[in-house]
DNA sequence: CCTTGACTTGGAGTCGACTCCAGGTGTTAC
DNA sequence: GTAACACCTGGAGTCGACTCCAAGTCAAGG
């Protein structure tokens, strides 16, 4: 699979997508003969898992570390996840603050709608009023 | 109450106080005599808001605009809302998207656990095999 | 053969959000 | 009265994560 049909599936560009595989979050990928990229499905396997753990905010440099023990492979599963269970405890925190943000903001746009339809009633009472004279 | 309590409070630097009262996230806060800041209980809330919209990700610049509607007064009413309501929807959408991710985590964390007591048994057996020696 | 278009590279530029600094002032403690 | 300290300012610097660019290569179509 070429990179523009990769950077079209996951919604990353083709920039990005030669960027992470620039500072080796992603192993060079293979070439064809002409020295075009041609991602096979393990590559795309760790688009996926990157961009995933890119879209919950995992920085880019543990995610560095993250994928150089997968390369270094089964010796490093302790190290491996013990990164994991940080950011796993780093999300879930994260979550926990977003809910509460959303219950703020769900609480705010409620109070708003009821400061307008407040509103249209005091227009409606003034329109009775006019229609009086 | 002055600047450093308030980073204190909030566990917001000094300096990112001031960077948003510079560019408008906050407006001007009142000061003593002697020029220093002293915040009040307005600019206490406006700041826990600030800070909890912030930790969800929402832009300062987004901010920077509603803070400044707020300031216009009810008229604004309308306006805010909207502001609120789409970025309620964008957390909404992050929310879900890391709760994807929290599951996901946990289910590669489990899988390095069994990993892990899988190799531990071996060492069992190879123990077992040398202690018959 | 030449153009078009998708790809390549290394390196520079941008963007959002701080974060730091030099140099200055005002209040308190000895 | 002078040292220590907490604050002030404007402006520059940093950091993470891309994003863009100029210049080059190659395959296919007219």
């Amino acid at each position: 699979m070429k990179i523009a049909e990769v950077s079209e599936r996951f919604g990353l560009s083709v920039d990005t997508l030669r960027y992470y595989e620039r500072v080796g979050l992603i192993p060079p990928v293979h070439r064809n003969e002409g020295g075009i990229r041609d991602y096979d499905e393990l590559d795309l396997m760790r688009v996926d898992f990157i961009k995933c753990m890119r879209g919950a905010g995992l920085p880019v440099e543990v995610l560095i570390d993250y994928m150089d023990l997968v390369q270094q492979g089964d010796i490093t599963i302790e190290a491996r996840k013990e990164i994991l269970i940080e950011q796993r405890n780093l999300v879930a925190a994260r979550l926990e603050e977003m809910q509460k943000t959303l219950e703020r903001l769900n609480y705010k746009i409620e109070a708003y709608e009821k400061a307008l339809l407040k509103k249209e009633q005091e227009i409606g009472q003034v329109e009775e009023l006019m229609a009086g004279d």
